[in-house]
DNA sequence: GCCGTTGATACCTTCTCGGCATGGATCTCG
DNA sequence: CGAGATCCATGCCGAGAAGGTATCAACGGC
């Protein structure tokens, strides 16, 4: 059982290049070291991660899941050095989740003013795992749009998105105010991307270039405008809740002063 | 940036005894090698975790910090190897862990016959960890000889081994049919060894070669047996209890058949 | 003040990692 | 269809890290 950092990071980098030498260049190594260390976590785990021949690398399911998992233990493993780094320093820190079109600076305003001696800091959260960056301890608290992974986790629900329909401007439903889902029938309509390397950005080109229709929440229509798509309510479409989350188990005492500023702050607007 | 998954074991294990000496025995290394592998994560991370005298061991700040962090590192490693052997058994496989001298072939034929589709192996379980294999998930039901740790595990005591004596054949004790541990007073008795390196075979050599008696578990003296080497019962010594183990959150239905099916050959023999 | 305990240091051994050379399989192109 | 190019695997070697033994130095208890 010596399953090592080091190895975890050539296995992502084979992965993402899914070619040995290129990775091992990335690396700074030699190609022969990268697949003696990849077959040797295979050895450790005990079962195939990469099915290559001299042409193409692929993932088995286990190396998926290898990939997956080695992303998350490498970030946490960042995220652990800074957080010991800030406790020697004596600094303390907070850093906010948000998924796009959230607003947190007034919250994070409100904070930093009561705790001067607190550095805080944002990242974004991704949309098809916006609970990642709490898990592995790059944030501790995140303002998500639901729905996401709620196990073990703590979430204060904030407000309700209203869902619009976002469409090319020129499309004849964007002369319409507000629309109902009965006006959907029959547009074509752009599926959440299943992919995850597909950006937001993608798909409002998509919709632009008049590949579909999408229903996204208001708060993203509003942040990624532009002159040629219009959005409009659909009245009759469920709200995305938004909430904000800590780790259950991540009581100290700076995340509860955040999460009652934040709520303070919330109140007042 | 060269934090170790092993050395974050060995910072935990000097948190967790406050003691250089007794954690390097409990991680079977020696107390110097402990000490430099301290002070090289201190390095590397550039801060001190750890106050210590002669006489004390205590944390730091940061020191606290990375133990918080280690702990949740090293658990969520486990947890991911845990996932990646789930992911490779797409096609259903059941792997029996057993310490040396148990014997497993009887309940295995029967579960296969019940489940001609599921592929089964045994791996034997290390004696100096007899849980591990079932925690890193290459295993997931264990026929283990106590003590081991328990803990996170659902067991089933399933008999007792008497202890034996095992000497060599020329000894004066084998000429007795039995003893009892008052008879082994004065007699050179062979520990169990510290380094994980040595085997059985090494230790059955030791006794053989005269340099000492061991009380070892009957099933293990009879798996074993040799002409040069004798074992009798020591009548008065608490025999070792074997059971089965599995993880505690791994209750799915092979597993459950497995324990069924096993209990169920034990009470047939 | 002496002695036992305990962590640190010095020095040696062993084993893993990385580099180089090369083999063998597969795809491409003439 | 065969020659060449590409690319991963294997064998062998050197350097460095990890582990072991012996010993020192500091601190506490009596």
């Amino acid at each position: 059982m010596d399953l090592d950092l080091r190895k975890l990071r050539y296995f992502v980098a084979v992965v993402e290049h899914r070619h040995f030498g290129r990775a091992a260049e990335q690396l700074y190594i030699t190609q022969p070291v990268l697949s003696r260390q990849i077959r040797a976590i295979e050895q450790e785990l005990d079962c195939t991660l990469l099915e290559r021949t001299t042409r193409r690398v692929e993932l088995t399911p286990a190396g998926k899941q290898l990939y997956q998992e080695a992303q998350g233990i490498l970030a946490a493993v960042a995220a652990a050095v800074q957080r010991v780094h800030d406790a020697d320093r004596g600094t303390r820190r907070l850093v906010v989740a948000f998924s796009p079109g959230l607003h947190v600076a007034d919250a994070i305003r409100a904070f930093a003013q009561r705790h001067p001696d607190v550095e805080t800091d944002v990242v974004p959260a991704r949309w098809w795992e916006p609970d990642a960056s709490l898990r592995d301890g790059r944030s501790q608290v995140g303002y998500l749009r639901r729905p996401f992974d709620e196990s073990g986790l703590h979430t204060i629900p904030i407000g309700q998105d209203p869902r619009v329909a976002c469409m090319p401007a020129a499309h004849p439903l964007a002369r319409r105010d507000e629309l109902t889902s009965a006006d959907l029938d029959g547009e074509r309509m752009l599926d959440v991307p299943r992919r995850r390397t597909s950006s937001l950005e993608e798909k409002f080109e998509l919709i632009a270039s008049g590949q579909g229709i999408a229903l996204v929440p208001r708060s993203v229509a509003r942040s990624y405008s532009r002159p040629d798509l219009a959005h409009r309510p659909v009245t009759d479409a469920p709200a995305i809740e938004t909430c904000l989350a800590v780790l259950a188990d991540r009581r100290e005492r700076l995340v509860r002063d955040f999460l009652e500023i934040a709520t303070a702050t919330l109140r007042r607007t």
